[in-house]
DNA sequence: TCACTCTTGAAAGATATTTTCGTTTCGGCC
DNA sequence: GGCCGAAACGAAAATATCTTTCAAGAGTGA
């Protein structure tokens, strides 16, 4: 019995097929039909003992219906059901332009903040200059060393990269005290590489080993969300990173980030690439290396 | 240990459960998850014995593998592929699936990196479960005082924390050693909040100070990609972050710390709503006082 | 190698769906 | 008004599907 049903089991259609057939059915089947109509979402997850209960039918009609309706019996109207509310669910767009409020309930909060990091990561990427960024990268594939200056929320993106290039086996440095950082700089000459990440461009602390380091003829970067300010004078290439609007609850410190992450990311896997004979190895080596320090019995998962 | 998966059947995380959890598959699970994650609307048409012959398996392990995803049955899996399937239907997803490779051009790799973050942050949001999430919320707003674990990547996910809780005028700490990091949970007590930031679950040097925060009675919360791992024993909350496919060049912790940071970044706004009556003053002063260590001039920038 | 645990599928058991079939209802006709 | 037939309907049997149990097999560490 290949049957094959003509009705190819619409999707969205369902609740103009069952105006169209209302006039077709029984009085019985066309309660069934209303409740399939009214709340699709609802309907999918009842049974058919269930959704006969609901419309004070039986199991029969339930099924009587929905071969009407189409679908070759009852199980496959439900599966339809449940796509028909997904689409209906993702529809209904949860109007996430909004900025966070106080009173937001934490589902919301989750989807801005998650929404709103995405956005930051398609503006960053359309707004890299990726001349600059090929520049850079091989500087550093290239450098004796590379130092990566950064205070505050972007001190951890400065470690971050600083972390990954020590991974592959580069010399890196991400000095945490300002001082440190521009004593360190004063080492560095042609053919090294110095980094500044600074959102406001503006930070004295982040400013000062560069130009130190670009005057003892360094390689110089900066990943700043503002090309036109202060660090860029120093800097022999600019990255830019994304700005977007902060409010209250949202500080820019958690976009600019993102922002600064992204391009840390760009920089370390370009570089992983241009050394890819060295990197390769050295990365297989440190996990190797990590796993001694995970607990021996690995937890009772696999 | 009540377990009991709170996961509420997620309609669009799937994918990203099935990452999540692969780890801690059987091999036959597996190949059931990948079946129903590569094609959600062509299983969603299959019964149990029919998707455990496609597989080569036998119905009890489909069904197993549903209740792994947090389903009841086989059958609410399948309502949820059907779902799933109309969703994808209308979404048309447009997919830069393909792996990052040594010798892609230096714009394909932002490009890559940008939509592979985009999916993380995506996945992420989709299966953090937001009542563990509000529970964490409450208690670190009520601590007295909260510790953050973490080591390596993660150790900069747990300074950032702890820089924005200390933002808001609450008590926080990372520390950096994992000896001080005992030491200092042996202070905690009822109240205090102790946070563990862990990808692989299994780290032993963030386990021990978790287990100590909860044997002194603190309130534990482990944010971690596996949420069936040893660190989980200890904690009274588990936040999940996504897990996504790693290459070479792609080290998995790329897109565990753009995970970690957006759960973190949750907690903190979460926080931040709770306590807006000290954390708005409080940001407010924290930038005032930053702005001096800007360069006088300000920049030309403005 | 042995003991042990974890994994797995076959088959029994439980539910859900579909079909069958007899009862009820309703409209027209005698 | 009462009788007849067709359609509607639901109870329950029959079937399909899903879930659970259990024992054998695979893999692992001692």
């Amino acid at each position: 019995m290949k049957e094959t049903f003509s009705t190819p089991p619409a999707p969205g259609a369902l609740a103009a097929k069952v105006r169209t057939l209302a006039p077709s059915m029984t009085r019985s089947m066309q309660r069934v039909a209303e409740a399939v109509a009214s709340d699709p979402a609802g309907c999918a997850a009842l049974t058919v003992t269930g959704l006969a209960e609901l419309t004070g039918t039986s199991e029969a009609t339930v099924v009587r219906t929905a071969r009407l309706l189409g679908y070759p019996g009852y199980r496959d109207l439900r599966l339809a059901l449940a796509g028909l509310a997904a689409q209906q669910q993702s529809g209904r767009a949860p109007a996430i332009t909004t900025d966070i409020a106080v009173d937001d309930p934490i589902a919301d909060v989750v989807a801005k903040l998650a929404y709103d990091e995405q956005q930051t990561l398609a503006d960053t990427a359309a707004g890299l200059d990726t001349a600059q960024l090929g520049a850079a990268v091989a500087a550093i594939a290239a450098a004796r060393r590379t130092d990566v200056y950064g205070i505050g929320a972007s001190g951890l993106v400065a470690q971050d990269l600083t972390q990954k290039l020590l991974r592959i086996g580069l010399i890196a440095h991400a000095p945490g005290d300002p001082h440190l950082a521009v004593t360190n700089a004063v080492q560095l000459r042609a053919g090294d590489v110095a980094i500044a990440i600074t959102h406001s461009g503006s930070t004295g602390d982040v400013i000062e080993p560069l130009r130190v380091a670009f005057e003892h003829g360094a390689t110089t970067v900066a990943v700043t969300g503002r090309p036109d300010s202060p660090v860029t004078q120093y800097a022999d290439h600019v990255l830019t990173t994304s700005t977007s609007r902060e409010s209250e609850l949202r500080p820019a410190a958690m976009s600019s980030r993102t922002s600064q992450l992204l391009v840390v990311d760009c920089l370390f896997v370009g570089v992983a690439q241009r050394c890819y004979e060295t990197a390769a190895p050295a990365l297989a080596a440190s996990y190797e290396a990590l796993a001694h320090r995970h607990s021996p019995r690995g937890g009772t998962h696999r």
